[in-house]
DNA sequence: TATGAATGAGGCTTCATTCAT
DNA sequence: CATGAATGAAGCCTCATTCAT
């Protein structure tokens, strides 16, 4: 509200950025609050005006990823258009958001290993795969109600069908030599044409 | 004359398997030397006379994956029987080990982290990743051959199903709820049936 | 804005003043860093806010070491007067200095066992004392141009005064009971003396 | 007397070589009980069966180098010949000596170091110099009798000489290009001439 | 609000010494 | 006597966090 409240929002997402750019590249566990406060411009000090603790940057790093998560998938599940061409469509975000920002996303490796122990840690991707399921699964009973579904599509198929997208993820972030976009149509064809009722 | 009889092989052992546990648990961050020299038994100086180091046991940790992953992929490449019963084999392998001691493999996600940078580390999931999409696309070419796939069939399938299969897994480590042993089938019917050439 | 206001350059020196004092009582590899932070007031992390390593300490000292030194040969080559009083009075400098401060000065056992290594140990004692040898070398040059030396003077002899030098100041070290001071008309004589060329 | 007892003295003699030469050249700081062990081709253990520490090894470093030392002064004290020449042929021994075993006598470093202590150290170089001193005054004193000194020579002077040898040998041990040997002839006309009766 | 010097708990690793065989 | 595996005390160094300015 007052424009003190803008700069300190503004002044905390930059030593977020800074913070998420070298969790990403060096890992969490190298990625000293001095290498951010370096990166963000500011002395080492100041990093505590605007988050409690070293732990907190990386759990604010996970907030960012799952509310970008969740958007991507709200938005397949509440958008216009047959619900396996949002399916498809999501498929092609994922893969398209990880081609564009490659490096960032390694950050997931930390919020995996974060995420270990799900009573302590704030970082909570159970529940960020449990919604993508969620969603994915909304989508296929969608899908069903539109009847493009052939019998016997269960729950496990969402899993399956996120399982293939974040496990082709986690080998273009293994892997930086693998071309993400492209895996997009192949995965497609792989999960979602097999469960398409055949056309008559 | 003669000394203290050990085996050492078996000690090494005793001391990975206690590391491991640890790192399973606890994490690779958050595990002591002192707790694997307690968990093991022995002097925390000790550990020191089998291994050079705590990176040195993340890696022998890695080793010991990589080879047990190895194995479940060479035996299905070089095993009896129709390509696509083997791959589905394979699925059933994978999630049954998981199953069978799903703590132990959440290791899994600091020997990812620990593989973010390919080139200082000695630990290489990239490699593994790319020796099971090797192992896959190999049977991929044995179906074919066999007339079992539909046409159009491409390297890119095989890194869907390696990416199916790690991300249920993944999904598995992170949410502990979900049924490992129960994923296998909709993993082989969404991966591998799509994929049959259909029954004339 | 104003932060906490330090002069680092004298909290330097002082965390080598007490470094010097340790290594000199106790010996440099009985000294412990928490012993020279104790010794300088501060807190054993921040002694390396200071400087790198323990090691760097001891190089620091010897480079304090080796610019004294330096000053004092320095000052007999350039000063004024006929060279072999400058000579004498080089003598007398390098006792008078050991005599005033004799403890600080044990510190140089530390600097020769360091310097074994030339090549890997930064403390080059070698080096201080070819820059000794020269320095006597070029006060028996100035001497010989003034007519003041006998025939025959070498290198070698520059050697060995500063090898009486440094010797009279080995057993001062070793032996606290002999007297610094009273050795420099002895050394001027035995090692000067023997040089002047004869009155006519 | 029992073979044993030869065999015990022979291996101690073995470990305490080996000990001298990584003290000389590794250091003493640096060399490690594996390493002597290594060295003597023996268990580490059984290092233990011969001396009752490693300090202790160093202490018995410096009773052979005492003796050697001891051995060469007493020589020259109670050798025939006029004194003046059993003190020129002393200088000689030492430094043929150095010159002959360069490395081993680079202990002498360690020895330095570890006599910092007087009161708490076995290693005593006071007193090896106290003897040296002693050993060249009497020298000294002979040649007063033989009538082959000036007037005037003193305790000081013995001081000197006995600085001037370990002075350069000190330069020797510390910048391994220095030829110990021409450095003899350069002592003797520096230190003794200087103090001889003038021919009438 | 910003700074950055200071702190000190804590971890990894080394290595002299012991002792069961 | 000999061995070498085991021990565990000790030291160096790191770095998240605090706080005086």
């Amino acid at each position: 509200m007052s424009p003190r409240k803008v700069d300190k929002a503004a002044r905390r997402k930059e030593i977020l950025t800074a913070a998420v750019k070298l969790f990403a590249s060096k890992g969490f566990a190298a990625t000293r609050i001095d290498d951010i406060a370096a990166e963000a411009g500011i002395a080492k000090g100041s990093v505590y005006l605007y988050y409690d603790s070293r732990d907190a940057l990386l759990e604010a790093a996970f907030e960012a990823y799952r509310a970008m998560s969740a958007d991507i998938f709200d938005r397949a599940v509440n958008g216009p258009g047959p619900a396996l061409e949002r399916l498809a469509g999501l498929v092609h975000s994922v893969l398209d958001v990880l081609a564009a920002r490659r490096e960032p996303a390694r950050i997931m490796v930390d919020l995996w290993a974060a995420s270990r122990d799900a009573e302590k840690s704030p970082v909570d991707m159970a529940a960020v795969y449990g919604d993508a399921r969620a969603a994915v699964a909304e989508l296929l009973r969608q899908a069903d109600k539109e009847g493009a579904l052939r019998a016997g599509v269960s729950e496990h198929h969402a899993t399956v069908i996120v399982g293939a997208l974040e496990g082709c993820l986690l080998q273009c972030l293994v892997d930086p030599g693998l071309p993400a976009t492209e895996l997009a149509e192949p995965i497609i064809q792989v999960c979602l044409e097999g469960l398409r009722r055949p056309a008559a």
